[in-house]
DNA sequence: CTAGGTGCAAACTCTTTGCAGCTGA
DNA sequence: TCAGCTGCAAAGAGTTTGCACCTAG
């Protein structure tokens, strides 16, 4: 495993040219987490992934996801307490809203926040690398 | 271990008059959240409560954050990875700039990205109970 | 063919918990 | 006094890793 590229890998093809091997389970891996709209956890993902390729191990998947987040692909989030969460990191940046009583988690973007981080970083002298902004709240009434 | 009030108990007074014990133990660990500045781990809050109260163990150690967390004294962080870290709740709501070259933590508050997440938030049909702004970054050349 | 990937199970890290003895109010 | 707190050690949850076998290219 080797990611020589500094532009992400969204398809086994851009993985190939990266000199990563498809392997049958890697493949089960990534289609789960294209399909998945909910954020999976990595016990999640390895059931999922067991429908289309029974011998997908534990392991494998940790392998796979830490390999998918080196490469850029799919984006680590830990929203609770109870494990990582995952996403594929094929759409625009976005931040998270969790819902405190159902646990669903609603993607939002604000190109606002985006810009005022960004100022209040350069104040105190720094450039942002990344951020993390996730607001728990509950449905109006 | 009862919290009854709604209020934040940030001192002793305030533990007893919750019907909290006040142990030798607790005020050890107390005192070192009040002297640290580093956002410490569990771990770290352990060491340094040993040396005013040898006798800590880690289990109050941990006992205890987790009771001073639902009394609204520290907050927990999981900034990293690797385990919580944690702050008395004493000054005003802030946020985290974290240095990634060294780990240094800046905490900074800003009225106006607290408006624009409220925005969001009723914008998107809920109110925010609370909510996590992480700024991963480096110094600026 | 062979470097890289995999399954299995053991190991690791951080945190929680059961229990018998201790102690603050 | 005695409910609540504590230390100890064992248990948990989530994740990582060593090793021998397997397989994509």
């Amino acid at each position: 495993m080797q990611i020589m590229s500094n532009e992400n890998a969204h398809s086994e093809t851009d993985l190939r040219a990266e000199g990563v091997r498809v392997t049958r389970q890697r493949l089960a891996i990534l289609h789960v987490l294209r399909e998945a709209s909910d954020h999976p956890r990595a016990e999640d993902i390895l059931t999922r992934a067991r429908l289309q390729d029974p011998s997908v191990s534990q392991a494998t998947v940790y392998r796979t996801l830490a390999m998918l987040e080196k490469a850029g692909t799919v984006l680590r989030n830990e929203f609770d307490g109870a494990g990582a969460r995952y996403e594929l990191a094929d759409r625009h940046h976005h931040d998270h809203l969790i819902d405190l009583d159902t646990g669903v988690v609603v993607e939002f973007q604000s190109p606002r926040i985006e810009q005022l981080q960004a100022e209040i970083a350069a104040e105190l002298g720094y450039e942002i690398e990344w951020h993390r902004l996730e607001l728990y709240g509950r449905k109006a009434t």
